[in-house]
DNA sequence: ATCGTTCTTGTAATCGTTTACAAGCCCGAC
DNA sequence: GTCGGGCTTGTAAACGATTACAAGAACGAT
């Protein structure tokens, strides 16, 4: 009465294991064979066991994509791009959450040795030593869908965030905004990192100064929320405010509002993600679209690729940003 | 060179594969035992094979959560109520997204008999025969989270939409608002038709008619957009609206806006699920709470209870709505 | 000193597949 | 008629763990 084996199907049918087993992988064998093997597996309702066969050919057909948070729409939009490849090329996926803290990232990592799944896609919100370490040291393929060192020797596919902002600021000084602000998220990150760097380039590239900068605990709405007394203590200093991401912009619109200021006639907004929320927020968020879907797409392939062929030279592939212009700028 | 096998760690210690395994899983051994075989795995970085174990145990600590639309906010806070419980209890979550055809929930319930999890929560859109049947059949213990018949034979966890329905008319009765229309997700799902229901019993228990009834395509932003015309032909005539979840009614609200009407000056607007969304939103939207964090808490422990005990009764949980009230009515 | 218990450890079977290898068969060519 | 080559099929050995069972050691009681 219990799951049927390959040995009982084998016996229903009157042949061999082996030769169930090779019915049942499309290898040659003739037709009366394929027949006979065939109305055994339905007569019994036989279905292969996954366990059995990960054990015997290495490979679990599941891949983990691991992201900080899966309340950020960001990652909404990178993992429909990854689940896409993935099951395009026969592989379940895996999704995990590491949380902020990259103890929990090296952690992850360091589990892959237990061979649950083929590979991994990772999107580390913090880097050190020892996650680089780790990532380099992993037992199944890796691809770091954000930057980290070259020398870890692993696929990774980034966005490009200073040519981000640039395209941001670009934007609000053609509508004539001068007076700048940046709402950052925690700077220890690394799209924290990143994203001053960029805002502080592009400003430059324009020869104006920052009219206000804060940063954010985290990157979500409320965390946006919490930071709006930093911005708004520099009082009506500034015209527009580039967010470090859509949550903290959304978040930051509403004390915007609560303060009396409309959007964009008072400040102009941009997001960055270009997220699902940029759309569904009110007024609608312009934002830097950092090609998550392209870079999930992309990441999924550099991860499928590398499974085929560990040997091939690490690639590093950067992502061209673009700005979706919509109602919270003029 | 390659990864180190238990039989490695049993030579390099100089004691038997059994002593490994023992002292691996707690199992009593000698101080003398313990000591060298921590020794040589440390030594070796050894890590057992969980596809090995898996087939020999018959478990893979993983657990599947299917859900239509990772996109929707209302699965978010259940996934991270679900993961919470199950990651706790030493299992990895598995997310899959099985789209809005009932054909794919059936292949995903029929594809678990291959073992690669040893339970499944599925949250289903919609319910047919073959559905029901594939869940009463299912090799791995499963949880609804949702509608399903009694005869199904399985634990499951719902919301109470026709209560959720009366607290949203309720409040916007007290409100002083009467001529309350509703728009409405895919009639032939599970959540469409309880709605519905519940919508058409709500109005009744005030002695009110429908203002106006919509129905979108699907339960997403863009269908919540792409109704409004439905519902705005009718011109002027209501003075409320109910949207079957959250992303139709932050859907209908940008069209609201363009329309030039005000929420909640001219239309109180309900939303349902109270995702994460509803407080993002602007204005922040009033929005009944389904109980998804807690749903998605008890359908994990049901689905833990149930592994552990699989001979048990069938339990239908039934969880409260609640109504969290924001700027989106008077 | 002998026996019986208890505790520790090792040997080997097992989980359900895949697959290397060998054996058997059929067929055509010499 | 025999032989070689190509197909098909079967036998059995993996894969890497867990665990039933047996054997050996230690120790106390008689």
């Amino acid at each position: 009465m219990s799951r049927p084996t390959i040995a009982g199907v084998a016996r229903a049918a009157g042949v061999s294991v082996a030769s169930v087993s090779r019915v049942l992988n499309g290898l040659p064998a003739t037709e009366e064979m394929i027949e006979r093997v065939q109305r055994a597996v339905d007569a019994l309702g036989y279905v292969p066991d996954s366990r059995a066969r990960s054990l015997k050919v290495g490979r679990t057909f599941q891949l983990t994509l691991a992201v900080a948070d899966v309340g950020n729409p960001v990652y909404v939009t990178m993992m429909r791009a990854v689940e896409e490849v993935v099951s395009a090329a026969g592989y379940r996926l895996v999704v995990t959450t590491t949380g902020p803290d990259v103890v929990d990232e090296v952690a992850l990592v360091r589990g892959m040795a237990r061979g649950y799944a083929d590979g991994l896609l990772i999107s580390p919100i913090r880097v050190d030593e020892d996650l680089v370490k780790s990532i380099r040291e992993c037992e199944v393929p890796v691809v770091v869908a954000g930057n980290v060192p070259a020398k870890a020797g692993v696929d990774t596919v980034r966005a490009n965030s200073p040519k981000g902002m640039l395209l941001a600021v670009d934007h609000l000084v053609a509508k004539g905004r001068r007076r700048i602000a940046f709402l950052n998220g925690p700077a220890d990150t690394v799209p924290g990192a990143a994203r001053s760097k960029g805002f502080t380039e592009a400003l430059k590239a324009h020869e104006l100064q920052p009219a206000a900068v804060a940063e954010a605990t985290d990157f979500t709405f409320a965390a946006g929320r919490a930071a709006a007394p930093d911005l708004l203590a520099a009082g009506g200093v500034f015209d527009a405010l580039i967010c470090a991401n859509d949550l903290l912009a959304v978040g930051l619109m509403h004390e915007l509002a609560a303060a009396g200021l409309e959007v964009p006639r008072d400040v102009a907004v941009v997001g960055m993600d270009d997220s699902e929320l940029a759309e569904q927020s009110f007024p609608p968020l312009t934002s830097v679209n950092l090609g998550s879907a392209e870079r999930g797409r992309r990441a999924a392939e550099l991860l499928l690729a590398r499974i085929e062929d560990n040997e091939r030279a690490p690639r590093r592939i950067v992502v061209q940003p673009s700005l979706s212009i919509r109602r919270s700028t003029p």
